[in-house]
DNA sequence: GCGGTCAGTGAACACTCGTACTCCGAACGG
DNA sequence: CCGTTCGGAGTACGAGTGTTCACTGACCGC
């Protein structure tokens, strides 16, 4: 007897329950999801202490919770954008901007990621880097699909997969902390590496 | 009058205070600086609360010192391990060799640098940030040494330290992920990816 | 050796925290 | 329409927090 999904009592929850992630990202701005208190959160959401647990568990569980909103509507779009047809450098340049976009329009979600990547949650340092490998598997698949990657070994692709995944969230992480006033620059060098390791990727056959 | 920095007192106060350092990095293995509690360190390192005032203002300060501690002793490290004679491929490996055993050596010290790095504590951030850019230009200017960086231009090379700083940085990251068992399968990764980029700057003059 | 310096103590302050209760009332299924 | 479900409110508790204050006693330079 899970009821139906649908009815006002259940879109209040969830009204709730957004409240209370929003609330939640808003704080974490300036602090770490560790030191991120229940009453703190719910004070915030402008709902009572007790409310928090019809919800979340923990702050860790809300914690997983943003990161799968934060990612999980992610999926697929760097495939997208690498499935574009274009030259080399035009899809660099596309990637990047594609990130910086996203960063630029919603800083909190990826200052969150950034921070808790290797922060001191552990249930959360799981679940994004269960989202990251599943990135690093979805570019490892689309560039397969590349005359450039003919004669790549899975393994290779997946490892240029994960390259190219941990430097997006370093670019990410460097427009978070440079601000709208220093994107320009970080862009440039973003594109500047990329550039270097997709030359690399041109002559990895070439030797070995 | 601030007298002469020897002495039976000096001894015994830098004493505490590295048992106030030494207390936090071991509560730091499995949380994160901004939820750490001055009276948790003090209990730790077995000093009264007050105590900790006496050495440092803030945990955010203790966070500070914990890493020039942690960073400050590895300048010059990097630059001899790349000054060293051998073929790209050697040097490669030893690079990535020597990481691993820092990182297998200290693991809490590089676990605090991976987690604050962009933790919480903003003072903290900054630290490690004016470090890295420390070792990235050391890289760059260790580089410019190297016949492979005839016709690079300054920009490039503090482009490309900056990418292998930040590499030796996920690696470590990487590595206490790992633990001790999967510590070969993520150096064989590594030196992958390290190798990529050193293709990658062999022609990168080739083109633009 | 004598007086000042100062690292560390111990008690007390005013908080905030997570969690366990009981209770209310609106939306729910039959 | 009626009994049930359940999201949220309200209260209370014990524990832990950062910071302050006056104090102690060993080391210091003279």
């Amino acid at each position: 007897m899970s009821h139906t999904p649908t009815g006002v009592r259940r879109t209040q929850k969830l009204r709730t329950r957004q409240s209370l992630l929003d609330a939640a990202l808003v704080l974490l701005e300036h602090q770490s999801l560790s030191s991120l208190g229940l009453r703190e959160v719910t004070r915030a959401a402008g709902v009572t202490p007790t409310a928090f647990y019809r919800h979340f568990e923990d702050t860790a569980a809300l914690g997983v919770a943003l990161v799968e909103e934060t990612l999980g509507s992610l999926h697929g779009l760097i495939a997208a954008v690498l499935a574009e047809t274009g030259d080399s450098e035009e899809r660099l340049d596309r990637s990047v901007r594609v990130i910086a976009s996203h960063v630029g329009a919603q800083p909190a979600h990826f200052r969150f990621i950034a921070r808790e990547q290797h922060g001191g949650v552990g249930p959360v340092r799981v679940a994004i880097a269960a989202q990251l490998r599943r990135f690093a598997e979805e570019v490892a698949l689309a560039l397969r699909e590349e005359p450039a990657s003919a004669g790549w070994s899975t393994e290779d692709l997946l490892m240029l997969g994960g390259l190219y995944v941990d430097h997006m969230v370093i670019t990410a992480s460097a427009l978070l902390e440079a601000g709208p006033a220093g994107e320009r620059e970080v862009v440039r060098v973003a594109r500047r590496r990329l550039r270097l390791v997709s030359i690399g990727r041109e002559h990895w056959l070439d030797e070995g």
